[in-house]
DNA sequence: ACCTGAACACCGTTCAAGT
DNA sequence: ACCTGAACACCGTTCAAGT
């Protein structure tokens, strides 16, 4: 349902236009393997006009990828636990906030870790990528502060966060931690796994 | 180089043929995301001789998908500990097999672990996937009864070793593990948090 | 029983030309 | 400054026809 009228040839912001239809459509069956073709032309537009806004399709994904990461930072910067607020509940906020972007964003919380998608990833999109991580290493920190937490390397256990959480967000995504045999509540299993490791 | 000339007609086993061509294919750029049609060039068919032994690509990406879920098994059925014989040596023998077997086949553990690549994830392939769960789970069984983890549950704890051992192999492979701000050695650092959350 | 060649409906990307 | 249309070199998949 394309406008083609009031906008007879040239679209007020194409570029912004271009992103926000992509990202819908990474909601869709493919995933992030959308067509660029597609994508112009539910914008309503040629499928040579993204080429004047991005050099190819592989930018298009790094660019989307980066609003993810931002995306995916506010997301455990605004979790906050229902009720007390223990270091404990806060930290598992944070992991449940986490894995909830990601399930609930499939298609792009898959490109944001798809080297494969945008070819190589560039050092912007790793900076933004370790964004998330500064939230887990500073939350890190005050747990040890406050003595909660044994003396580890932070980095170290941050790192650890990290992969678990991430292991955690893919599998229940590709459904492997939905099947019987895995048991009842892997992911409350696995934070709790990983709470056992950090605490004192 | 394609002997052309010895098999005038028929191939003797093109179907394993087109397995192995794709199979090596994997290691190169593209990943799984490989051509079909570069596949039957290299093995010497025409592109259409393919669809006589696959319905489509995506059954031929399930059939190497689940060659390499048993490779994976096998990795971790035959990693052994260097030296001494510890349960503690030998859980963190068989981590260092899952990471190693990923980050050295990178192509082919990124088909085993996406839903995109084969639709959609059939009995058979989840099925074939927790065969490596299963070694997780009775290694945990053995260093329970021999009193060295703490007692939880079974299969809770499992998904939480295949969890972290998954992000860590998937961050690796992305690159995100070998970069300053993450520190040193996260692999390791990982590994050891798991551990003290398991054990007594 | 197994393979080929031509064909269909697509892609990503480029580029001269239009507004 | 921004967009289009035709074109190029590809895909995956199908199907009548060949061996």
């Amino acid at each position: 349902m394309q406008d083609t009228t009031d906008r007879p040839y040239h679209h007020g912001d194409l570029r912004r236009a271009l992103i926000d239809t992509a990202m819908a459509m990474l909601h869709e069956d493919k995933g992030w393997q959308f067509t660029l073709r597609e994508v112009a032309r539910r914008a309503g537009v040629s499928h040579a006009a993204p080429y004047k806004h991005f050099p190819d399709k592989a930018s298009l994904l790094a660019e989307m990828a980066l609003l993810g990461f931002d995306r995916l930072h506010k997301a455990m910067t605004t979790a906050k636990p229902n009720r007390p607020h223990s270091w404990r509940d806060e930290f598992l906020a944070v992991g449940q906030a986490y894995v909830d972007f990601g399930t609930s964003n499939p298609g792009l919380y898959r490109l944001m870790f798809s080297a494969e998608a945008g070819n190589a990833r560039d050092v912007h999109l790793s900076e933004r990528a370790l964004a998330p991580l500064g939230v887990v290493i500073a939350l890190l920190e005050r747990g040890q502060a406050e003595g909660l937490l044994r003396q580890r390397v932070v980095r170290g256990r941050a790192a650890a966060c990290w992969a678990q959480v991430h292991g955690i967000t893919m599998l229940t995504m590709e459904g492997l931690f939905q099947l019987e045999k895995v048991g009842p509540n892997p992911l409350d299993a696995a934070l709790a796994t990983l709470l056992e490791g950090l605490e004192n």
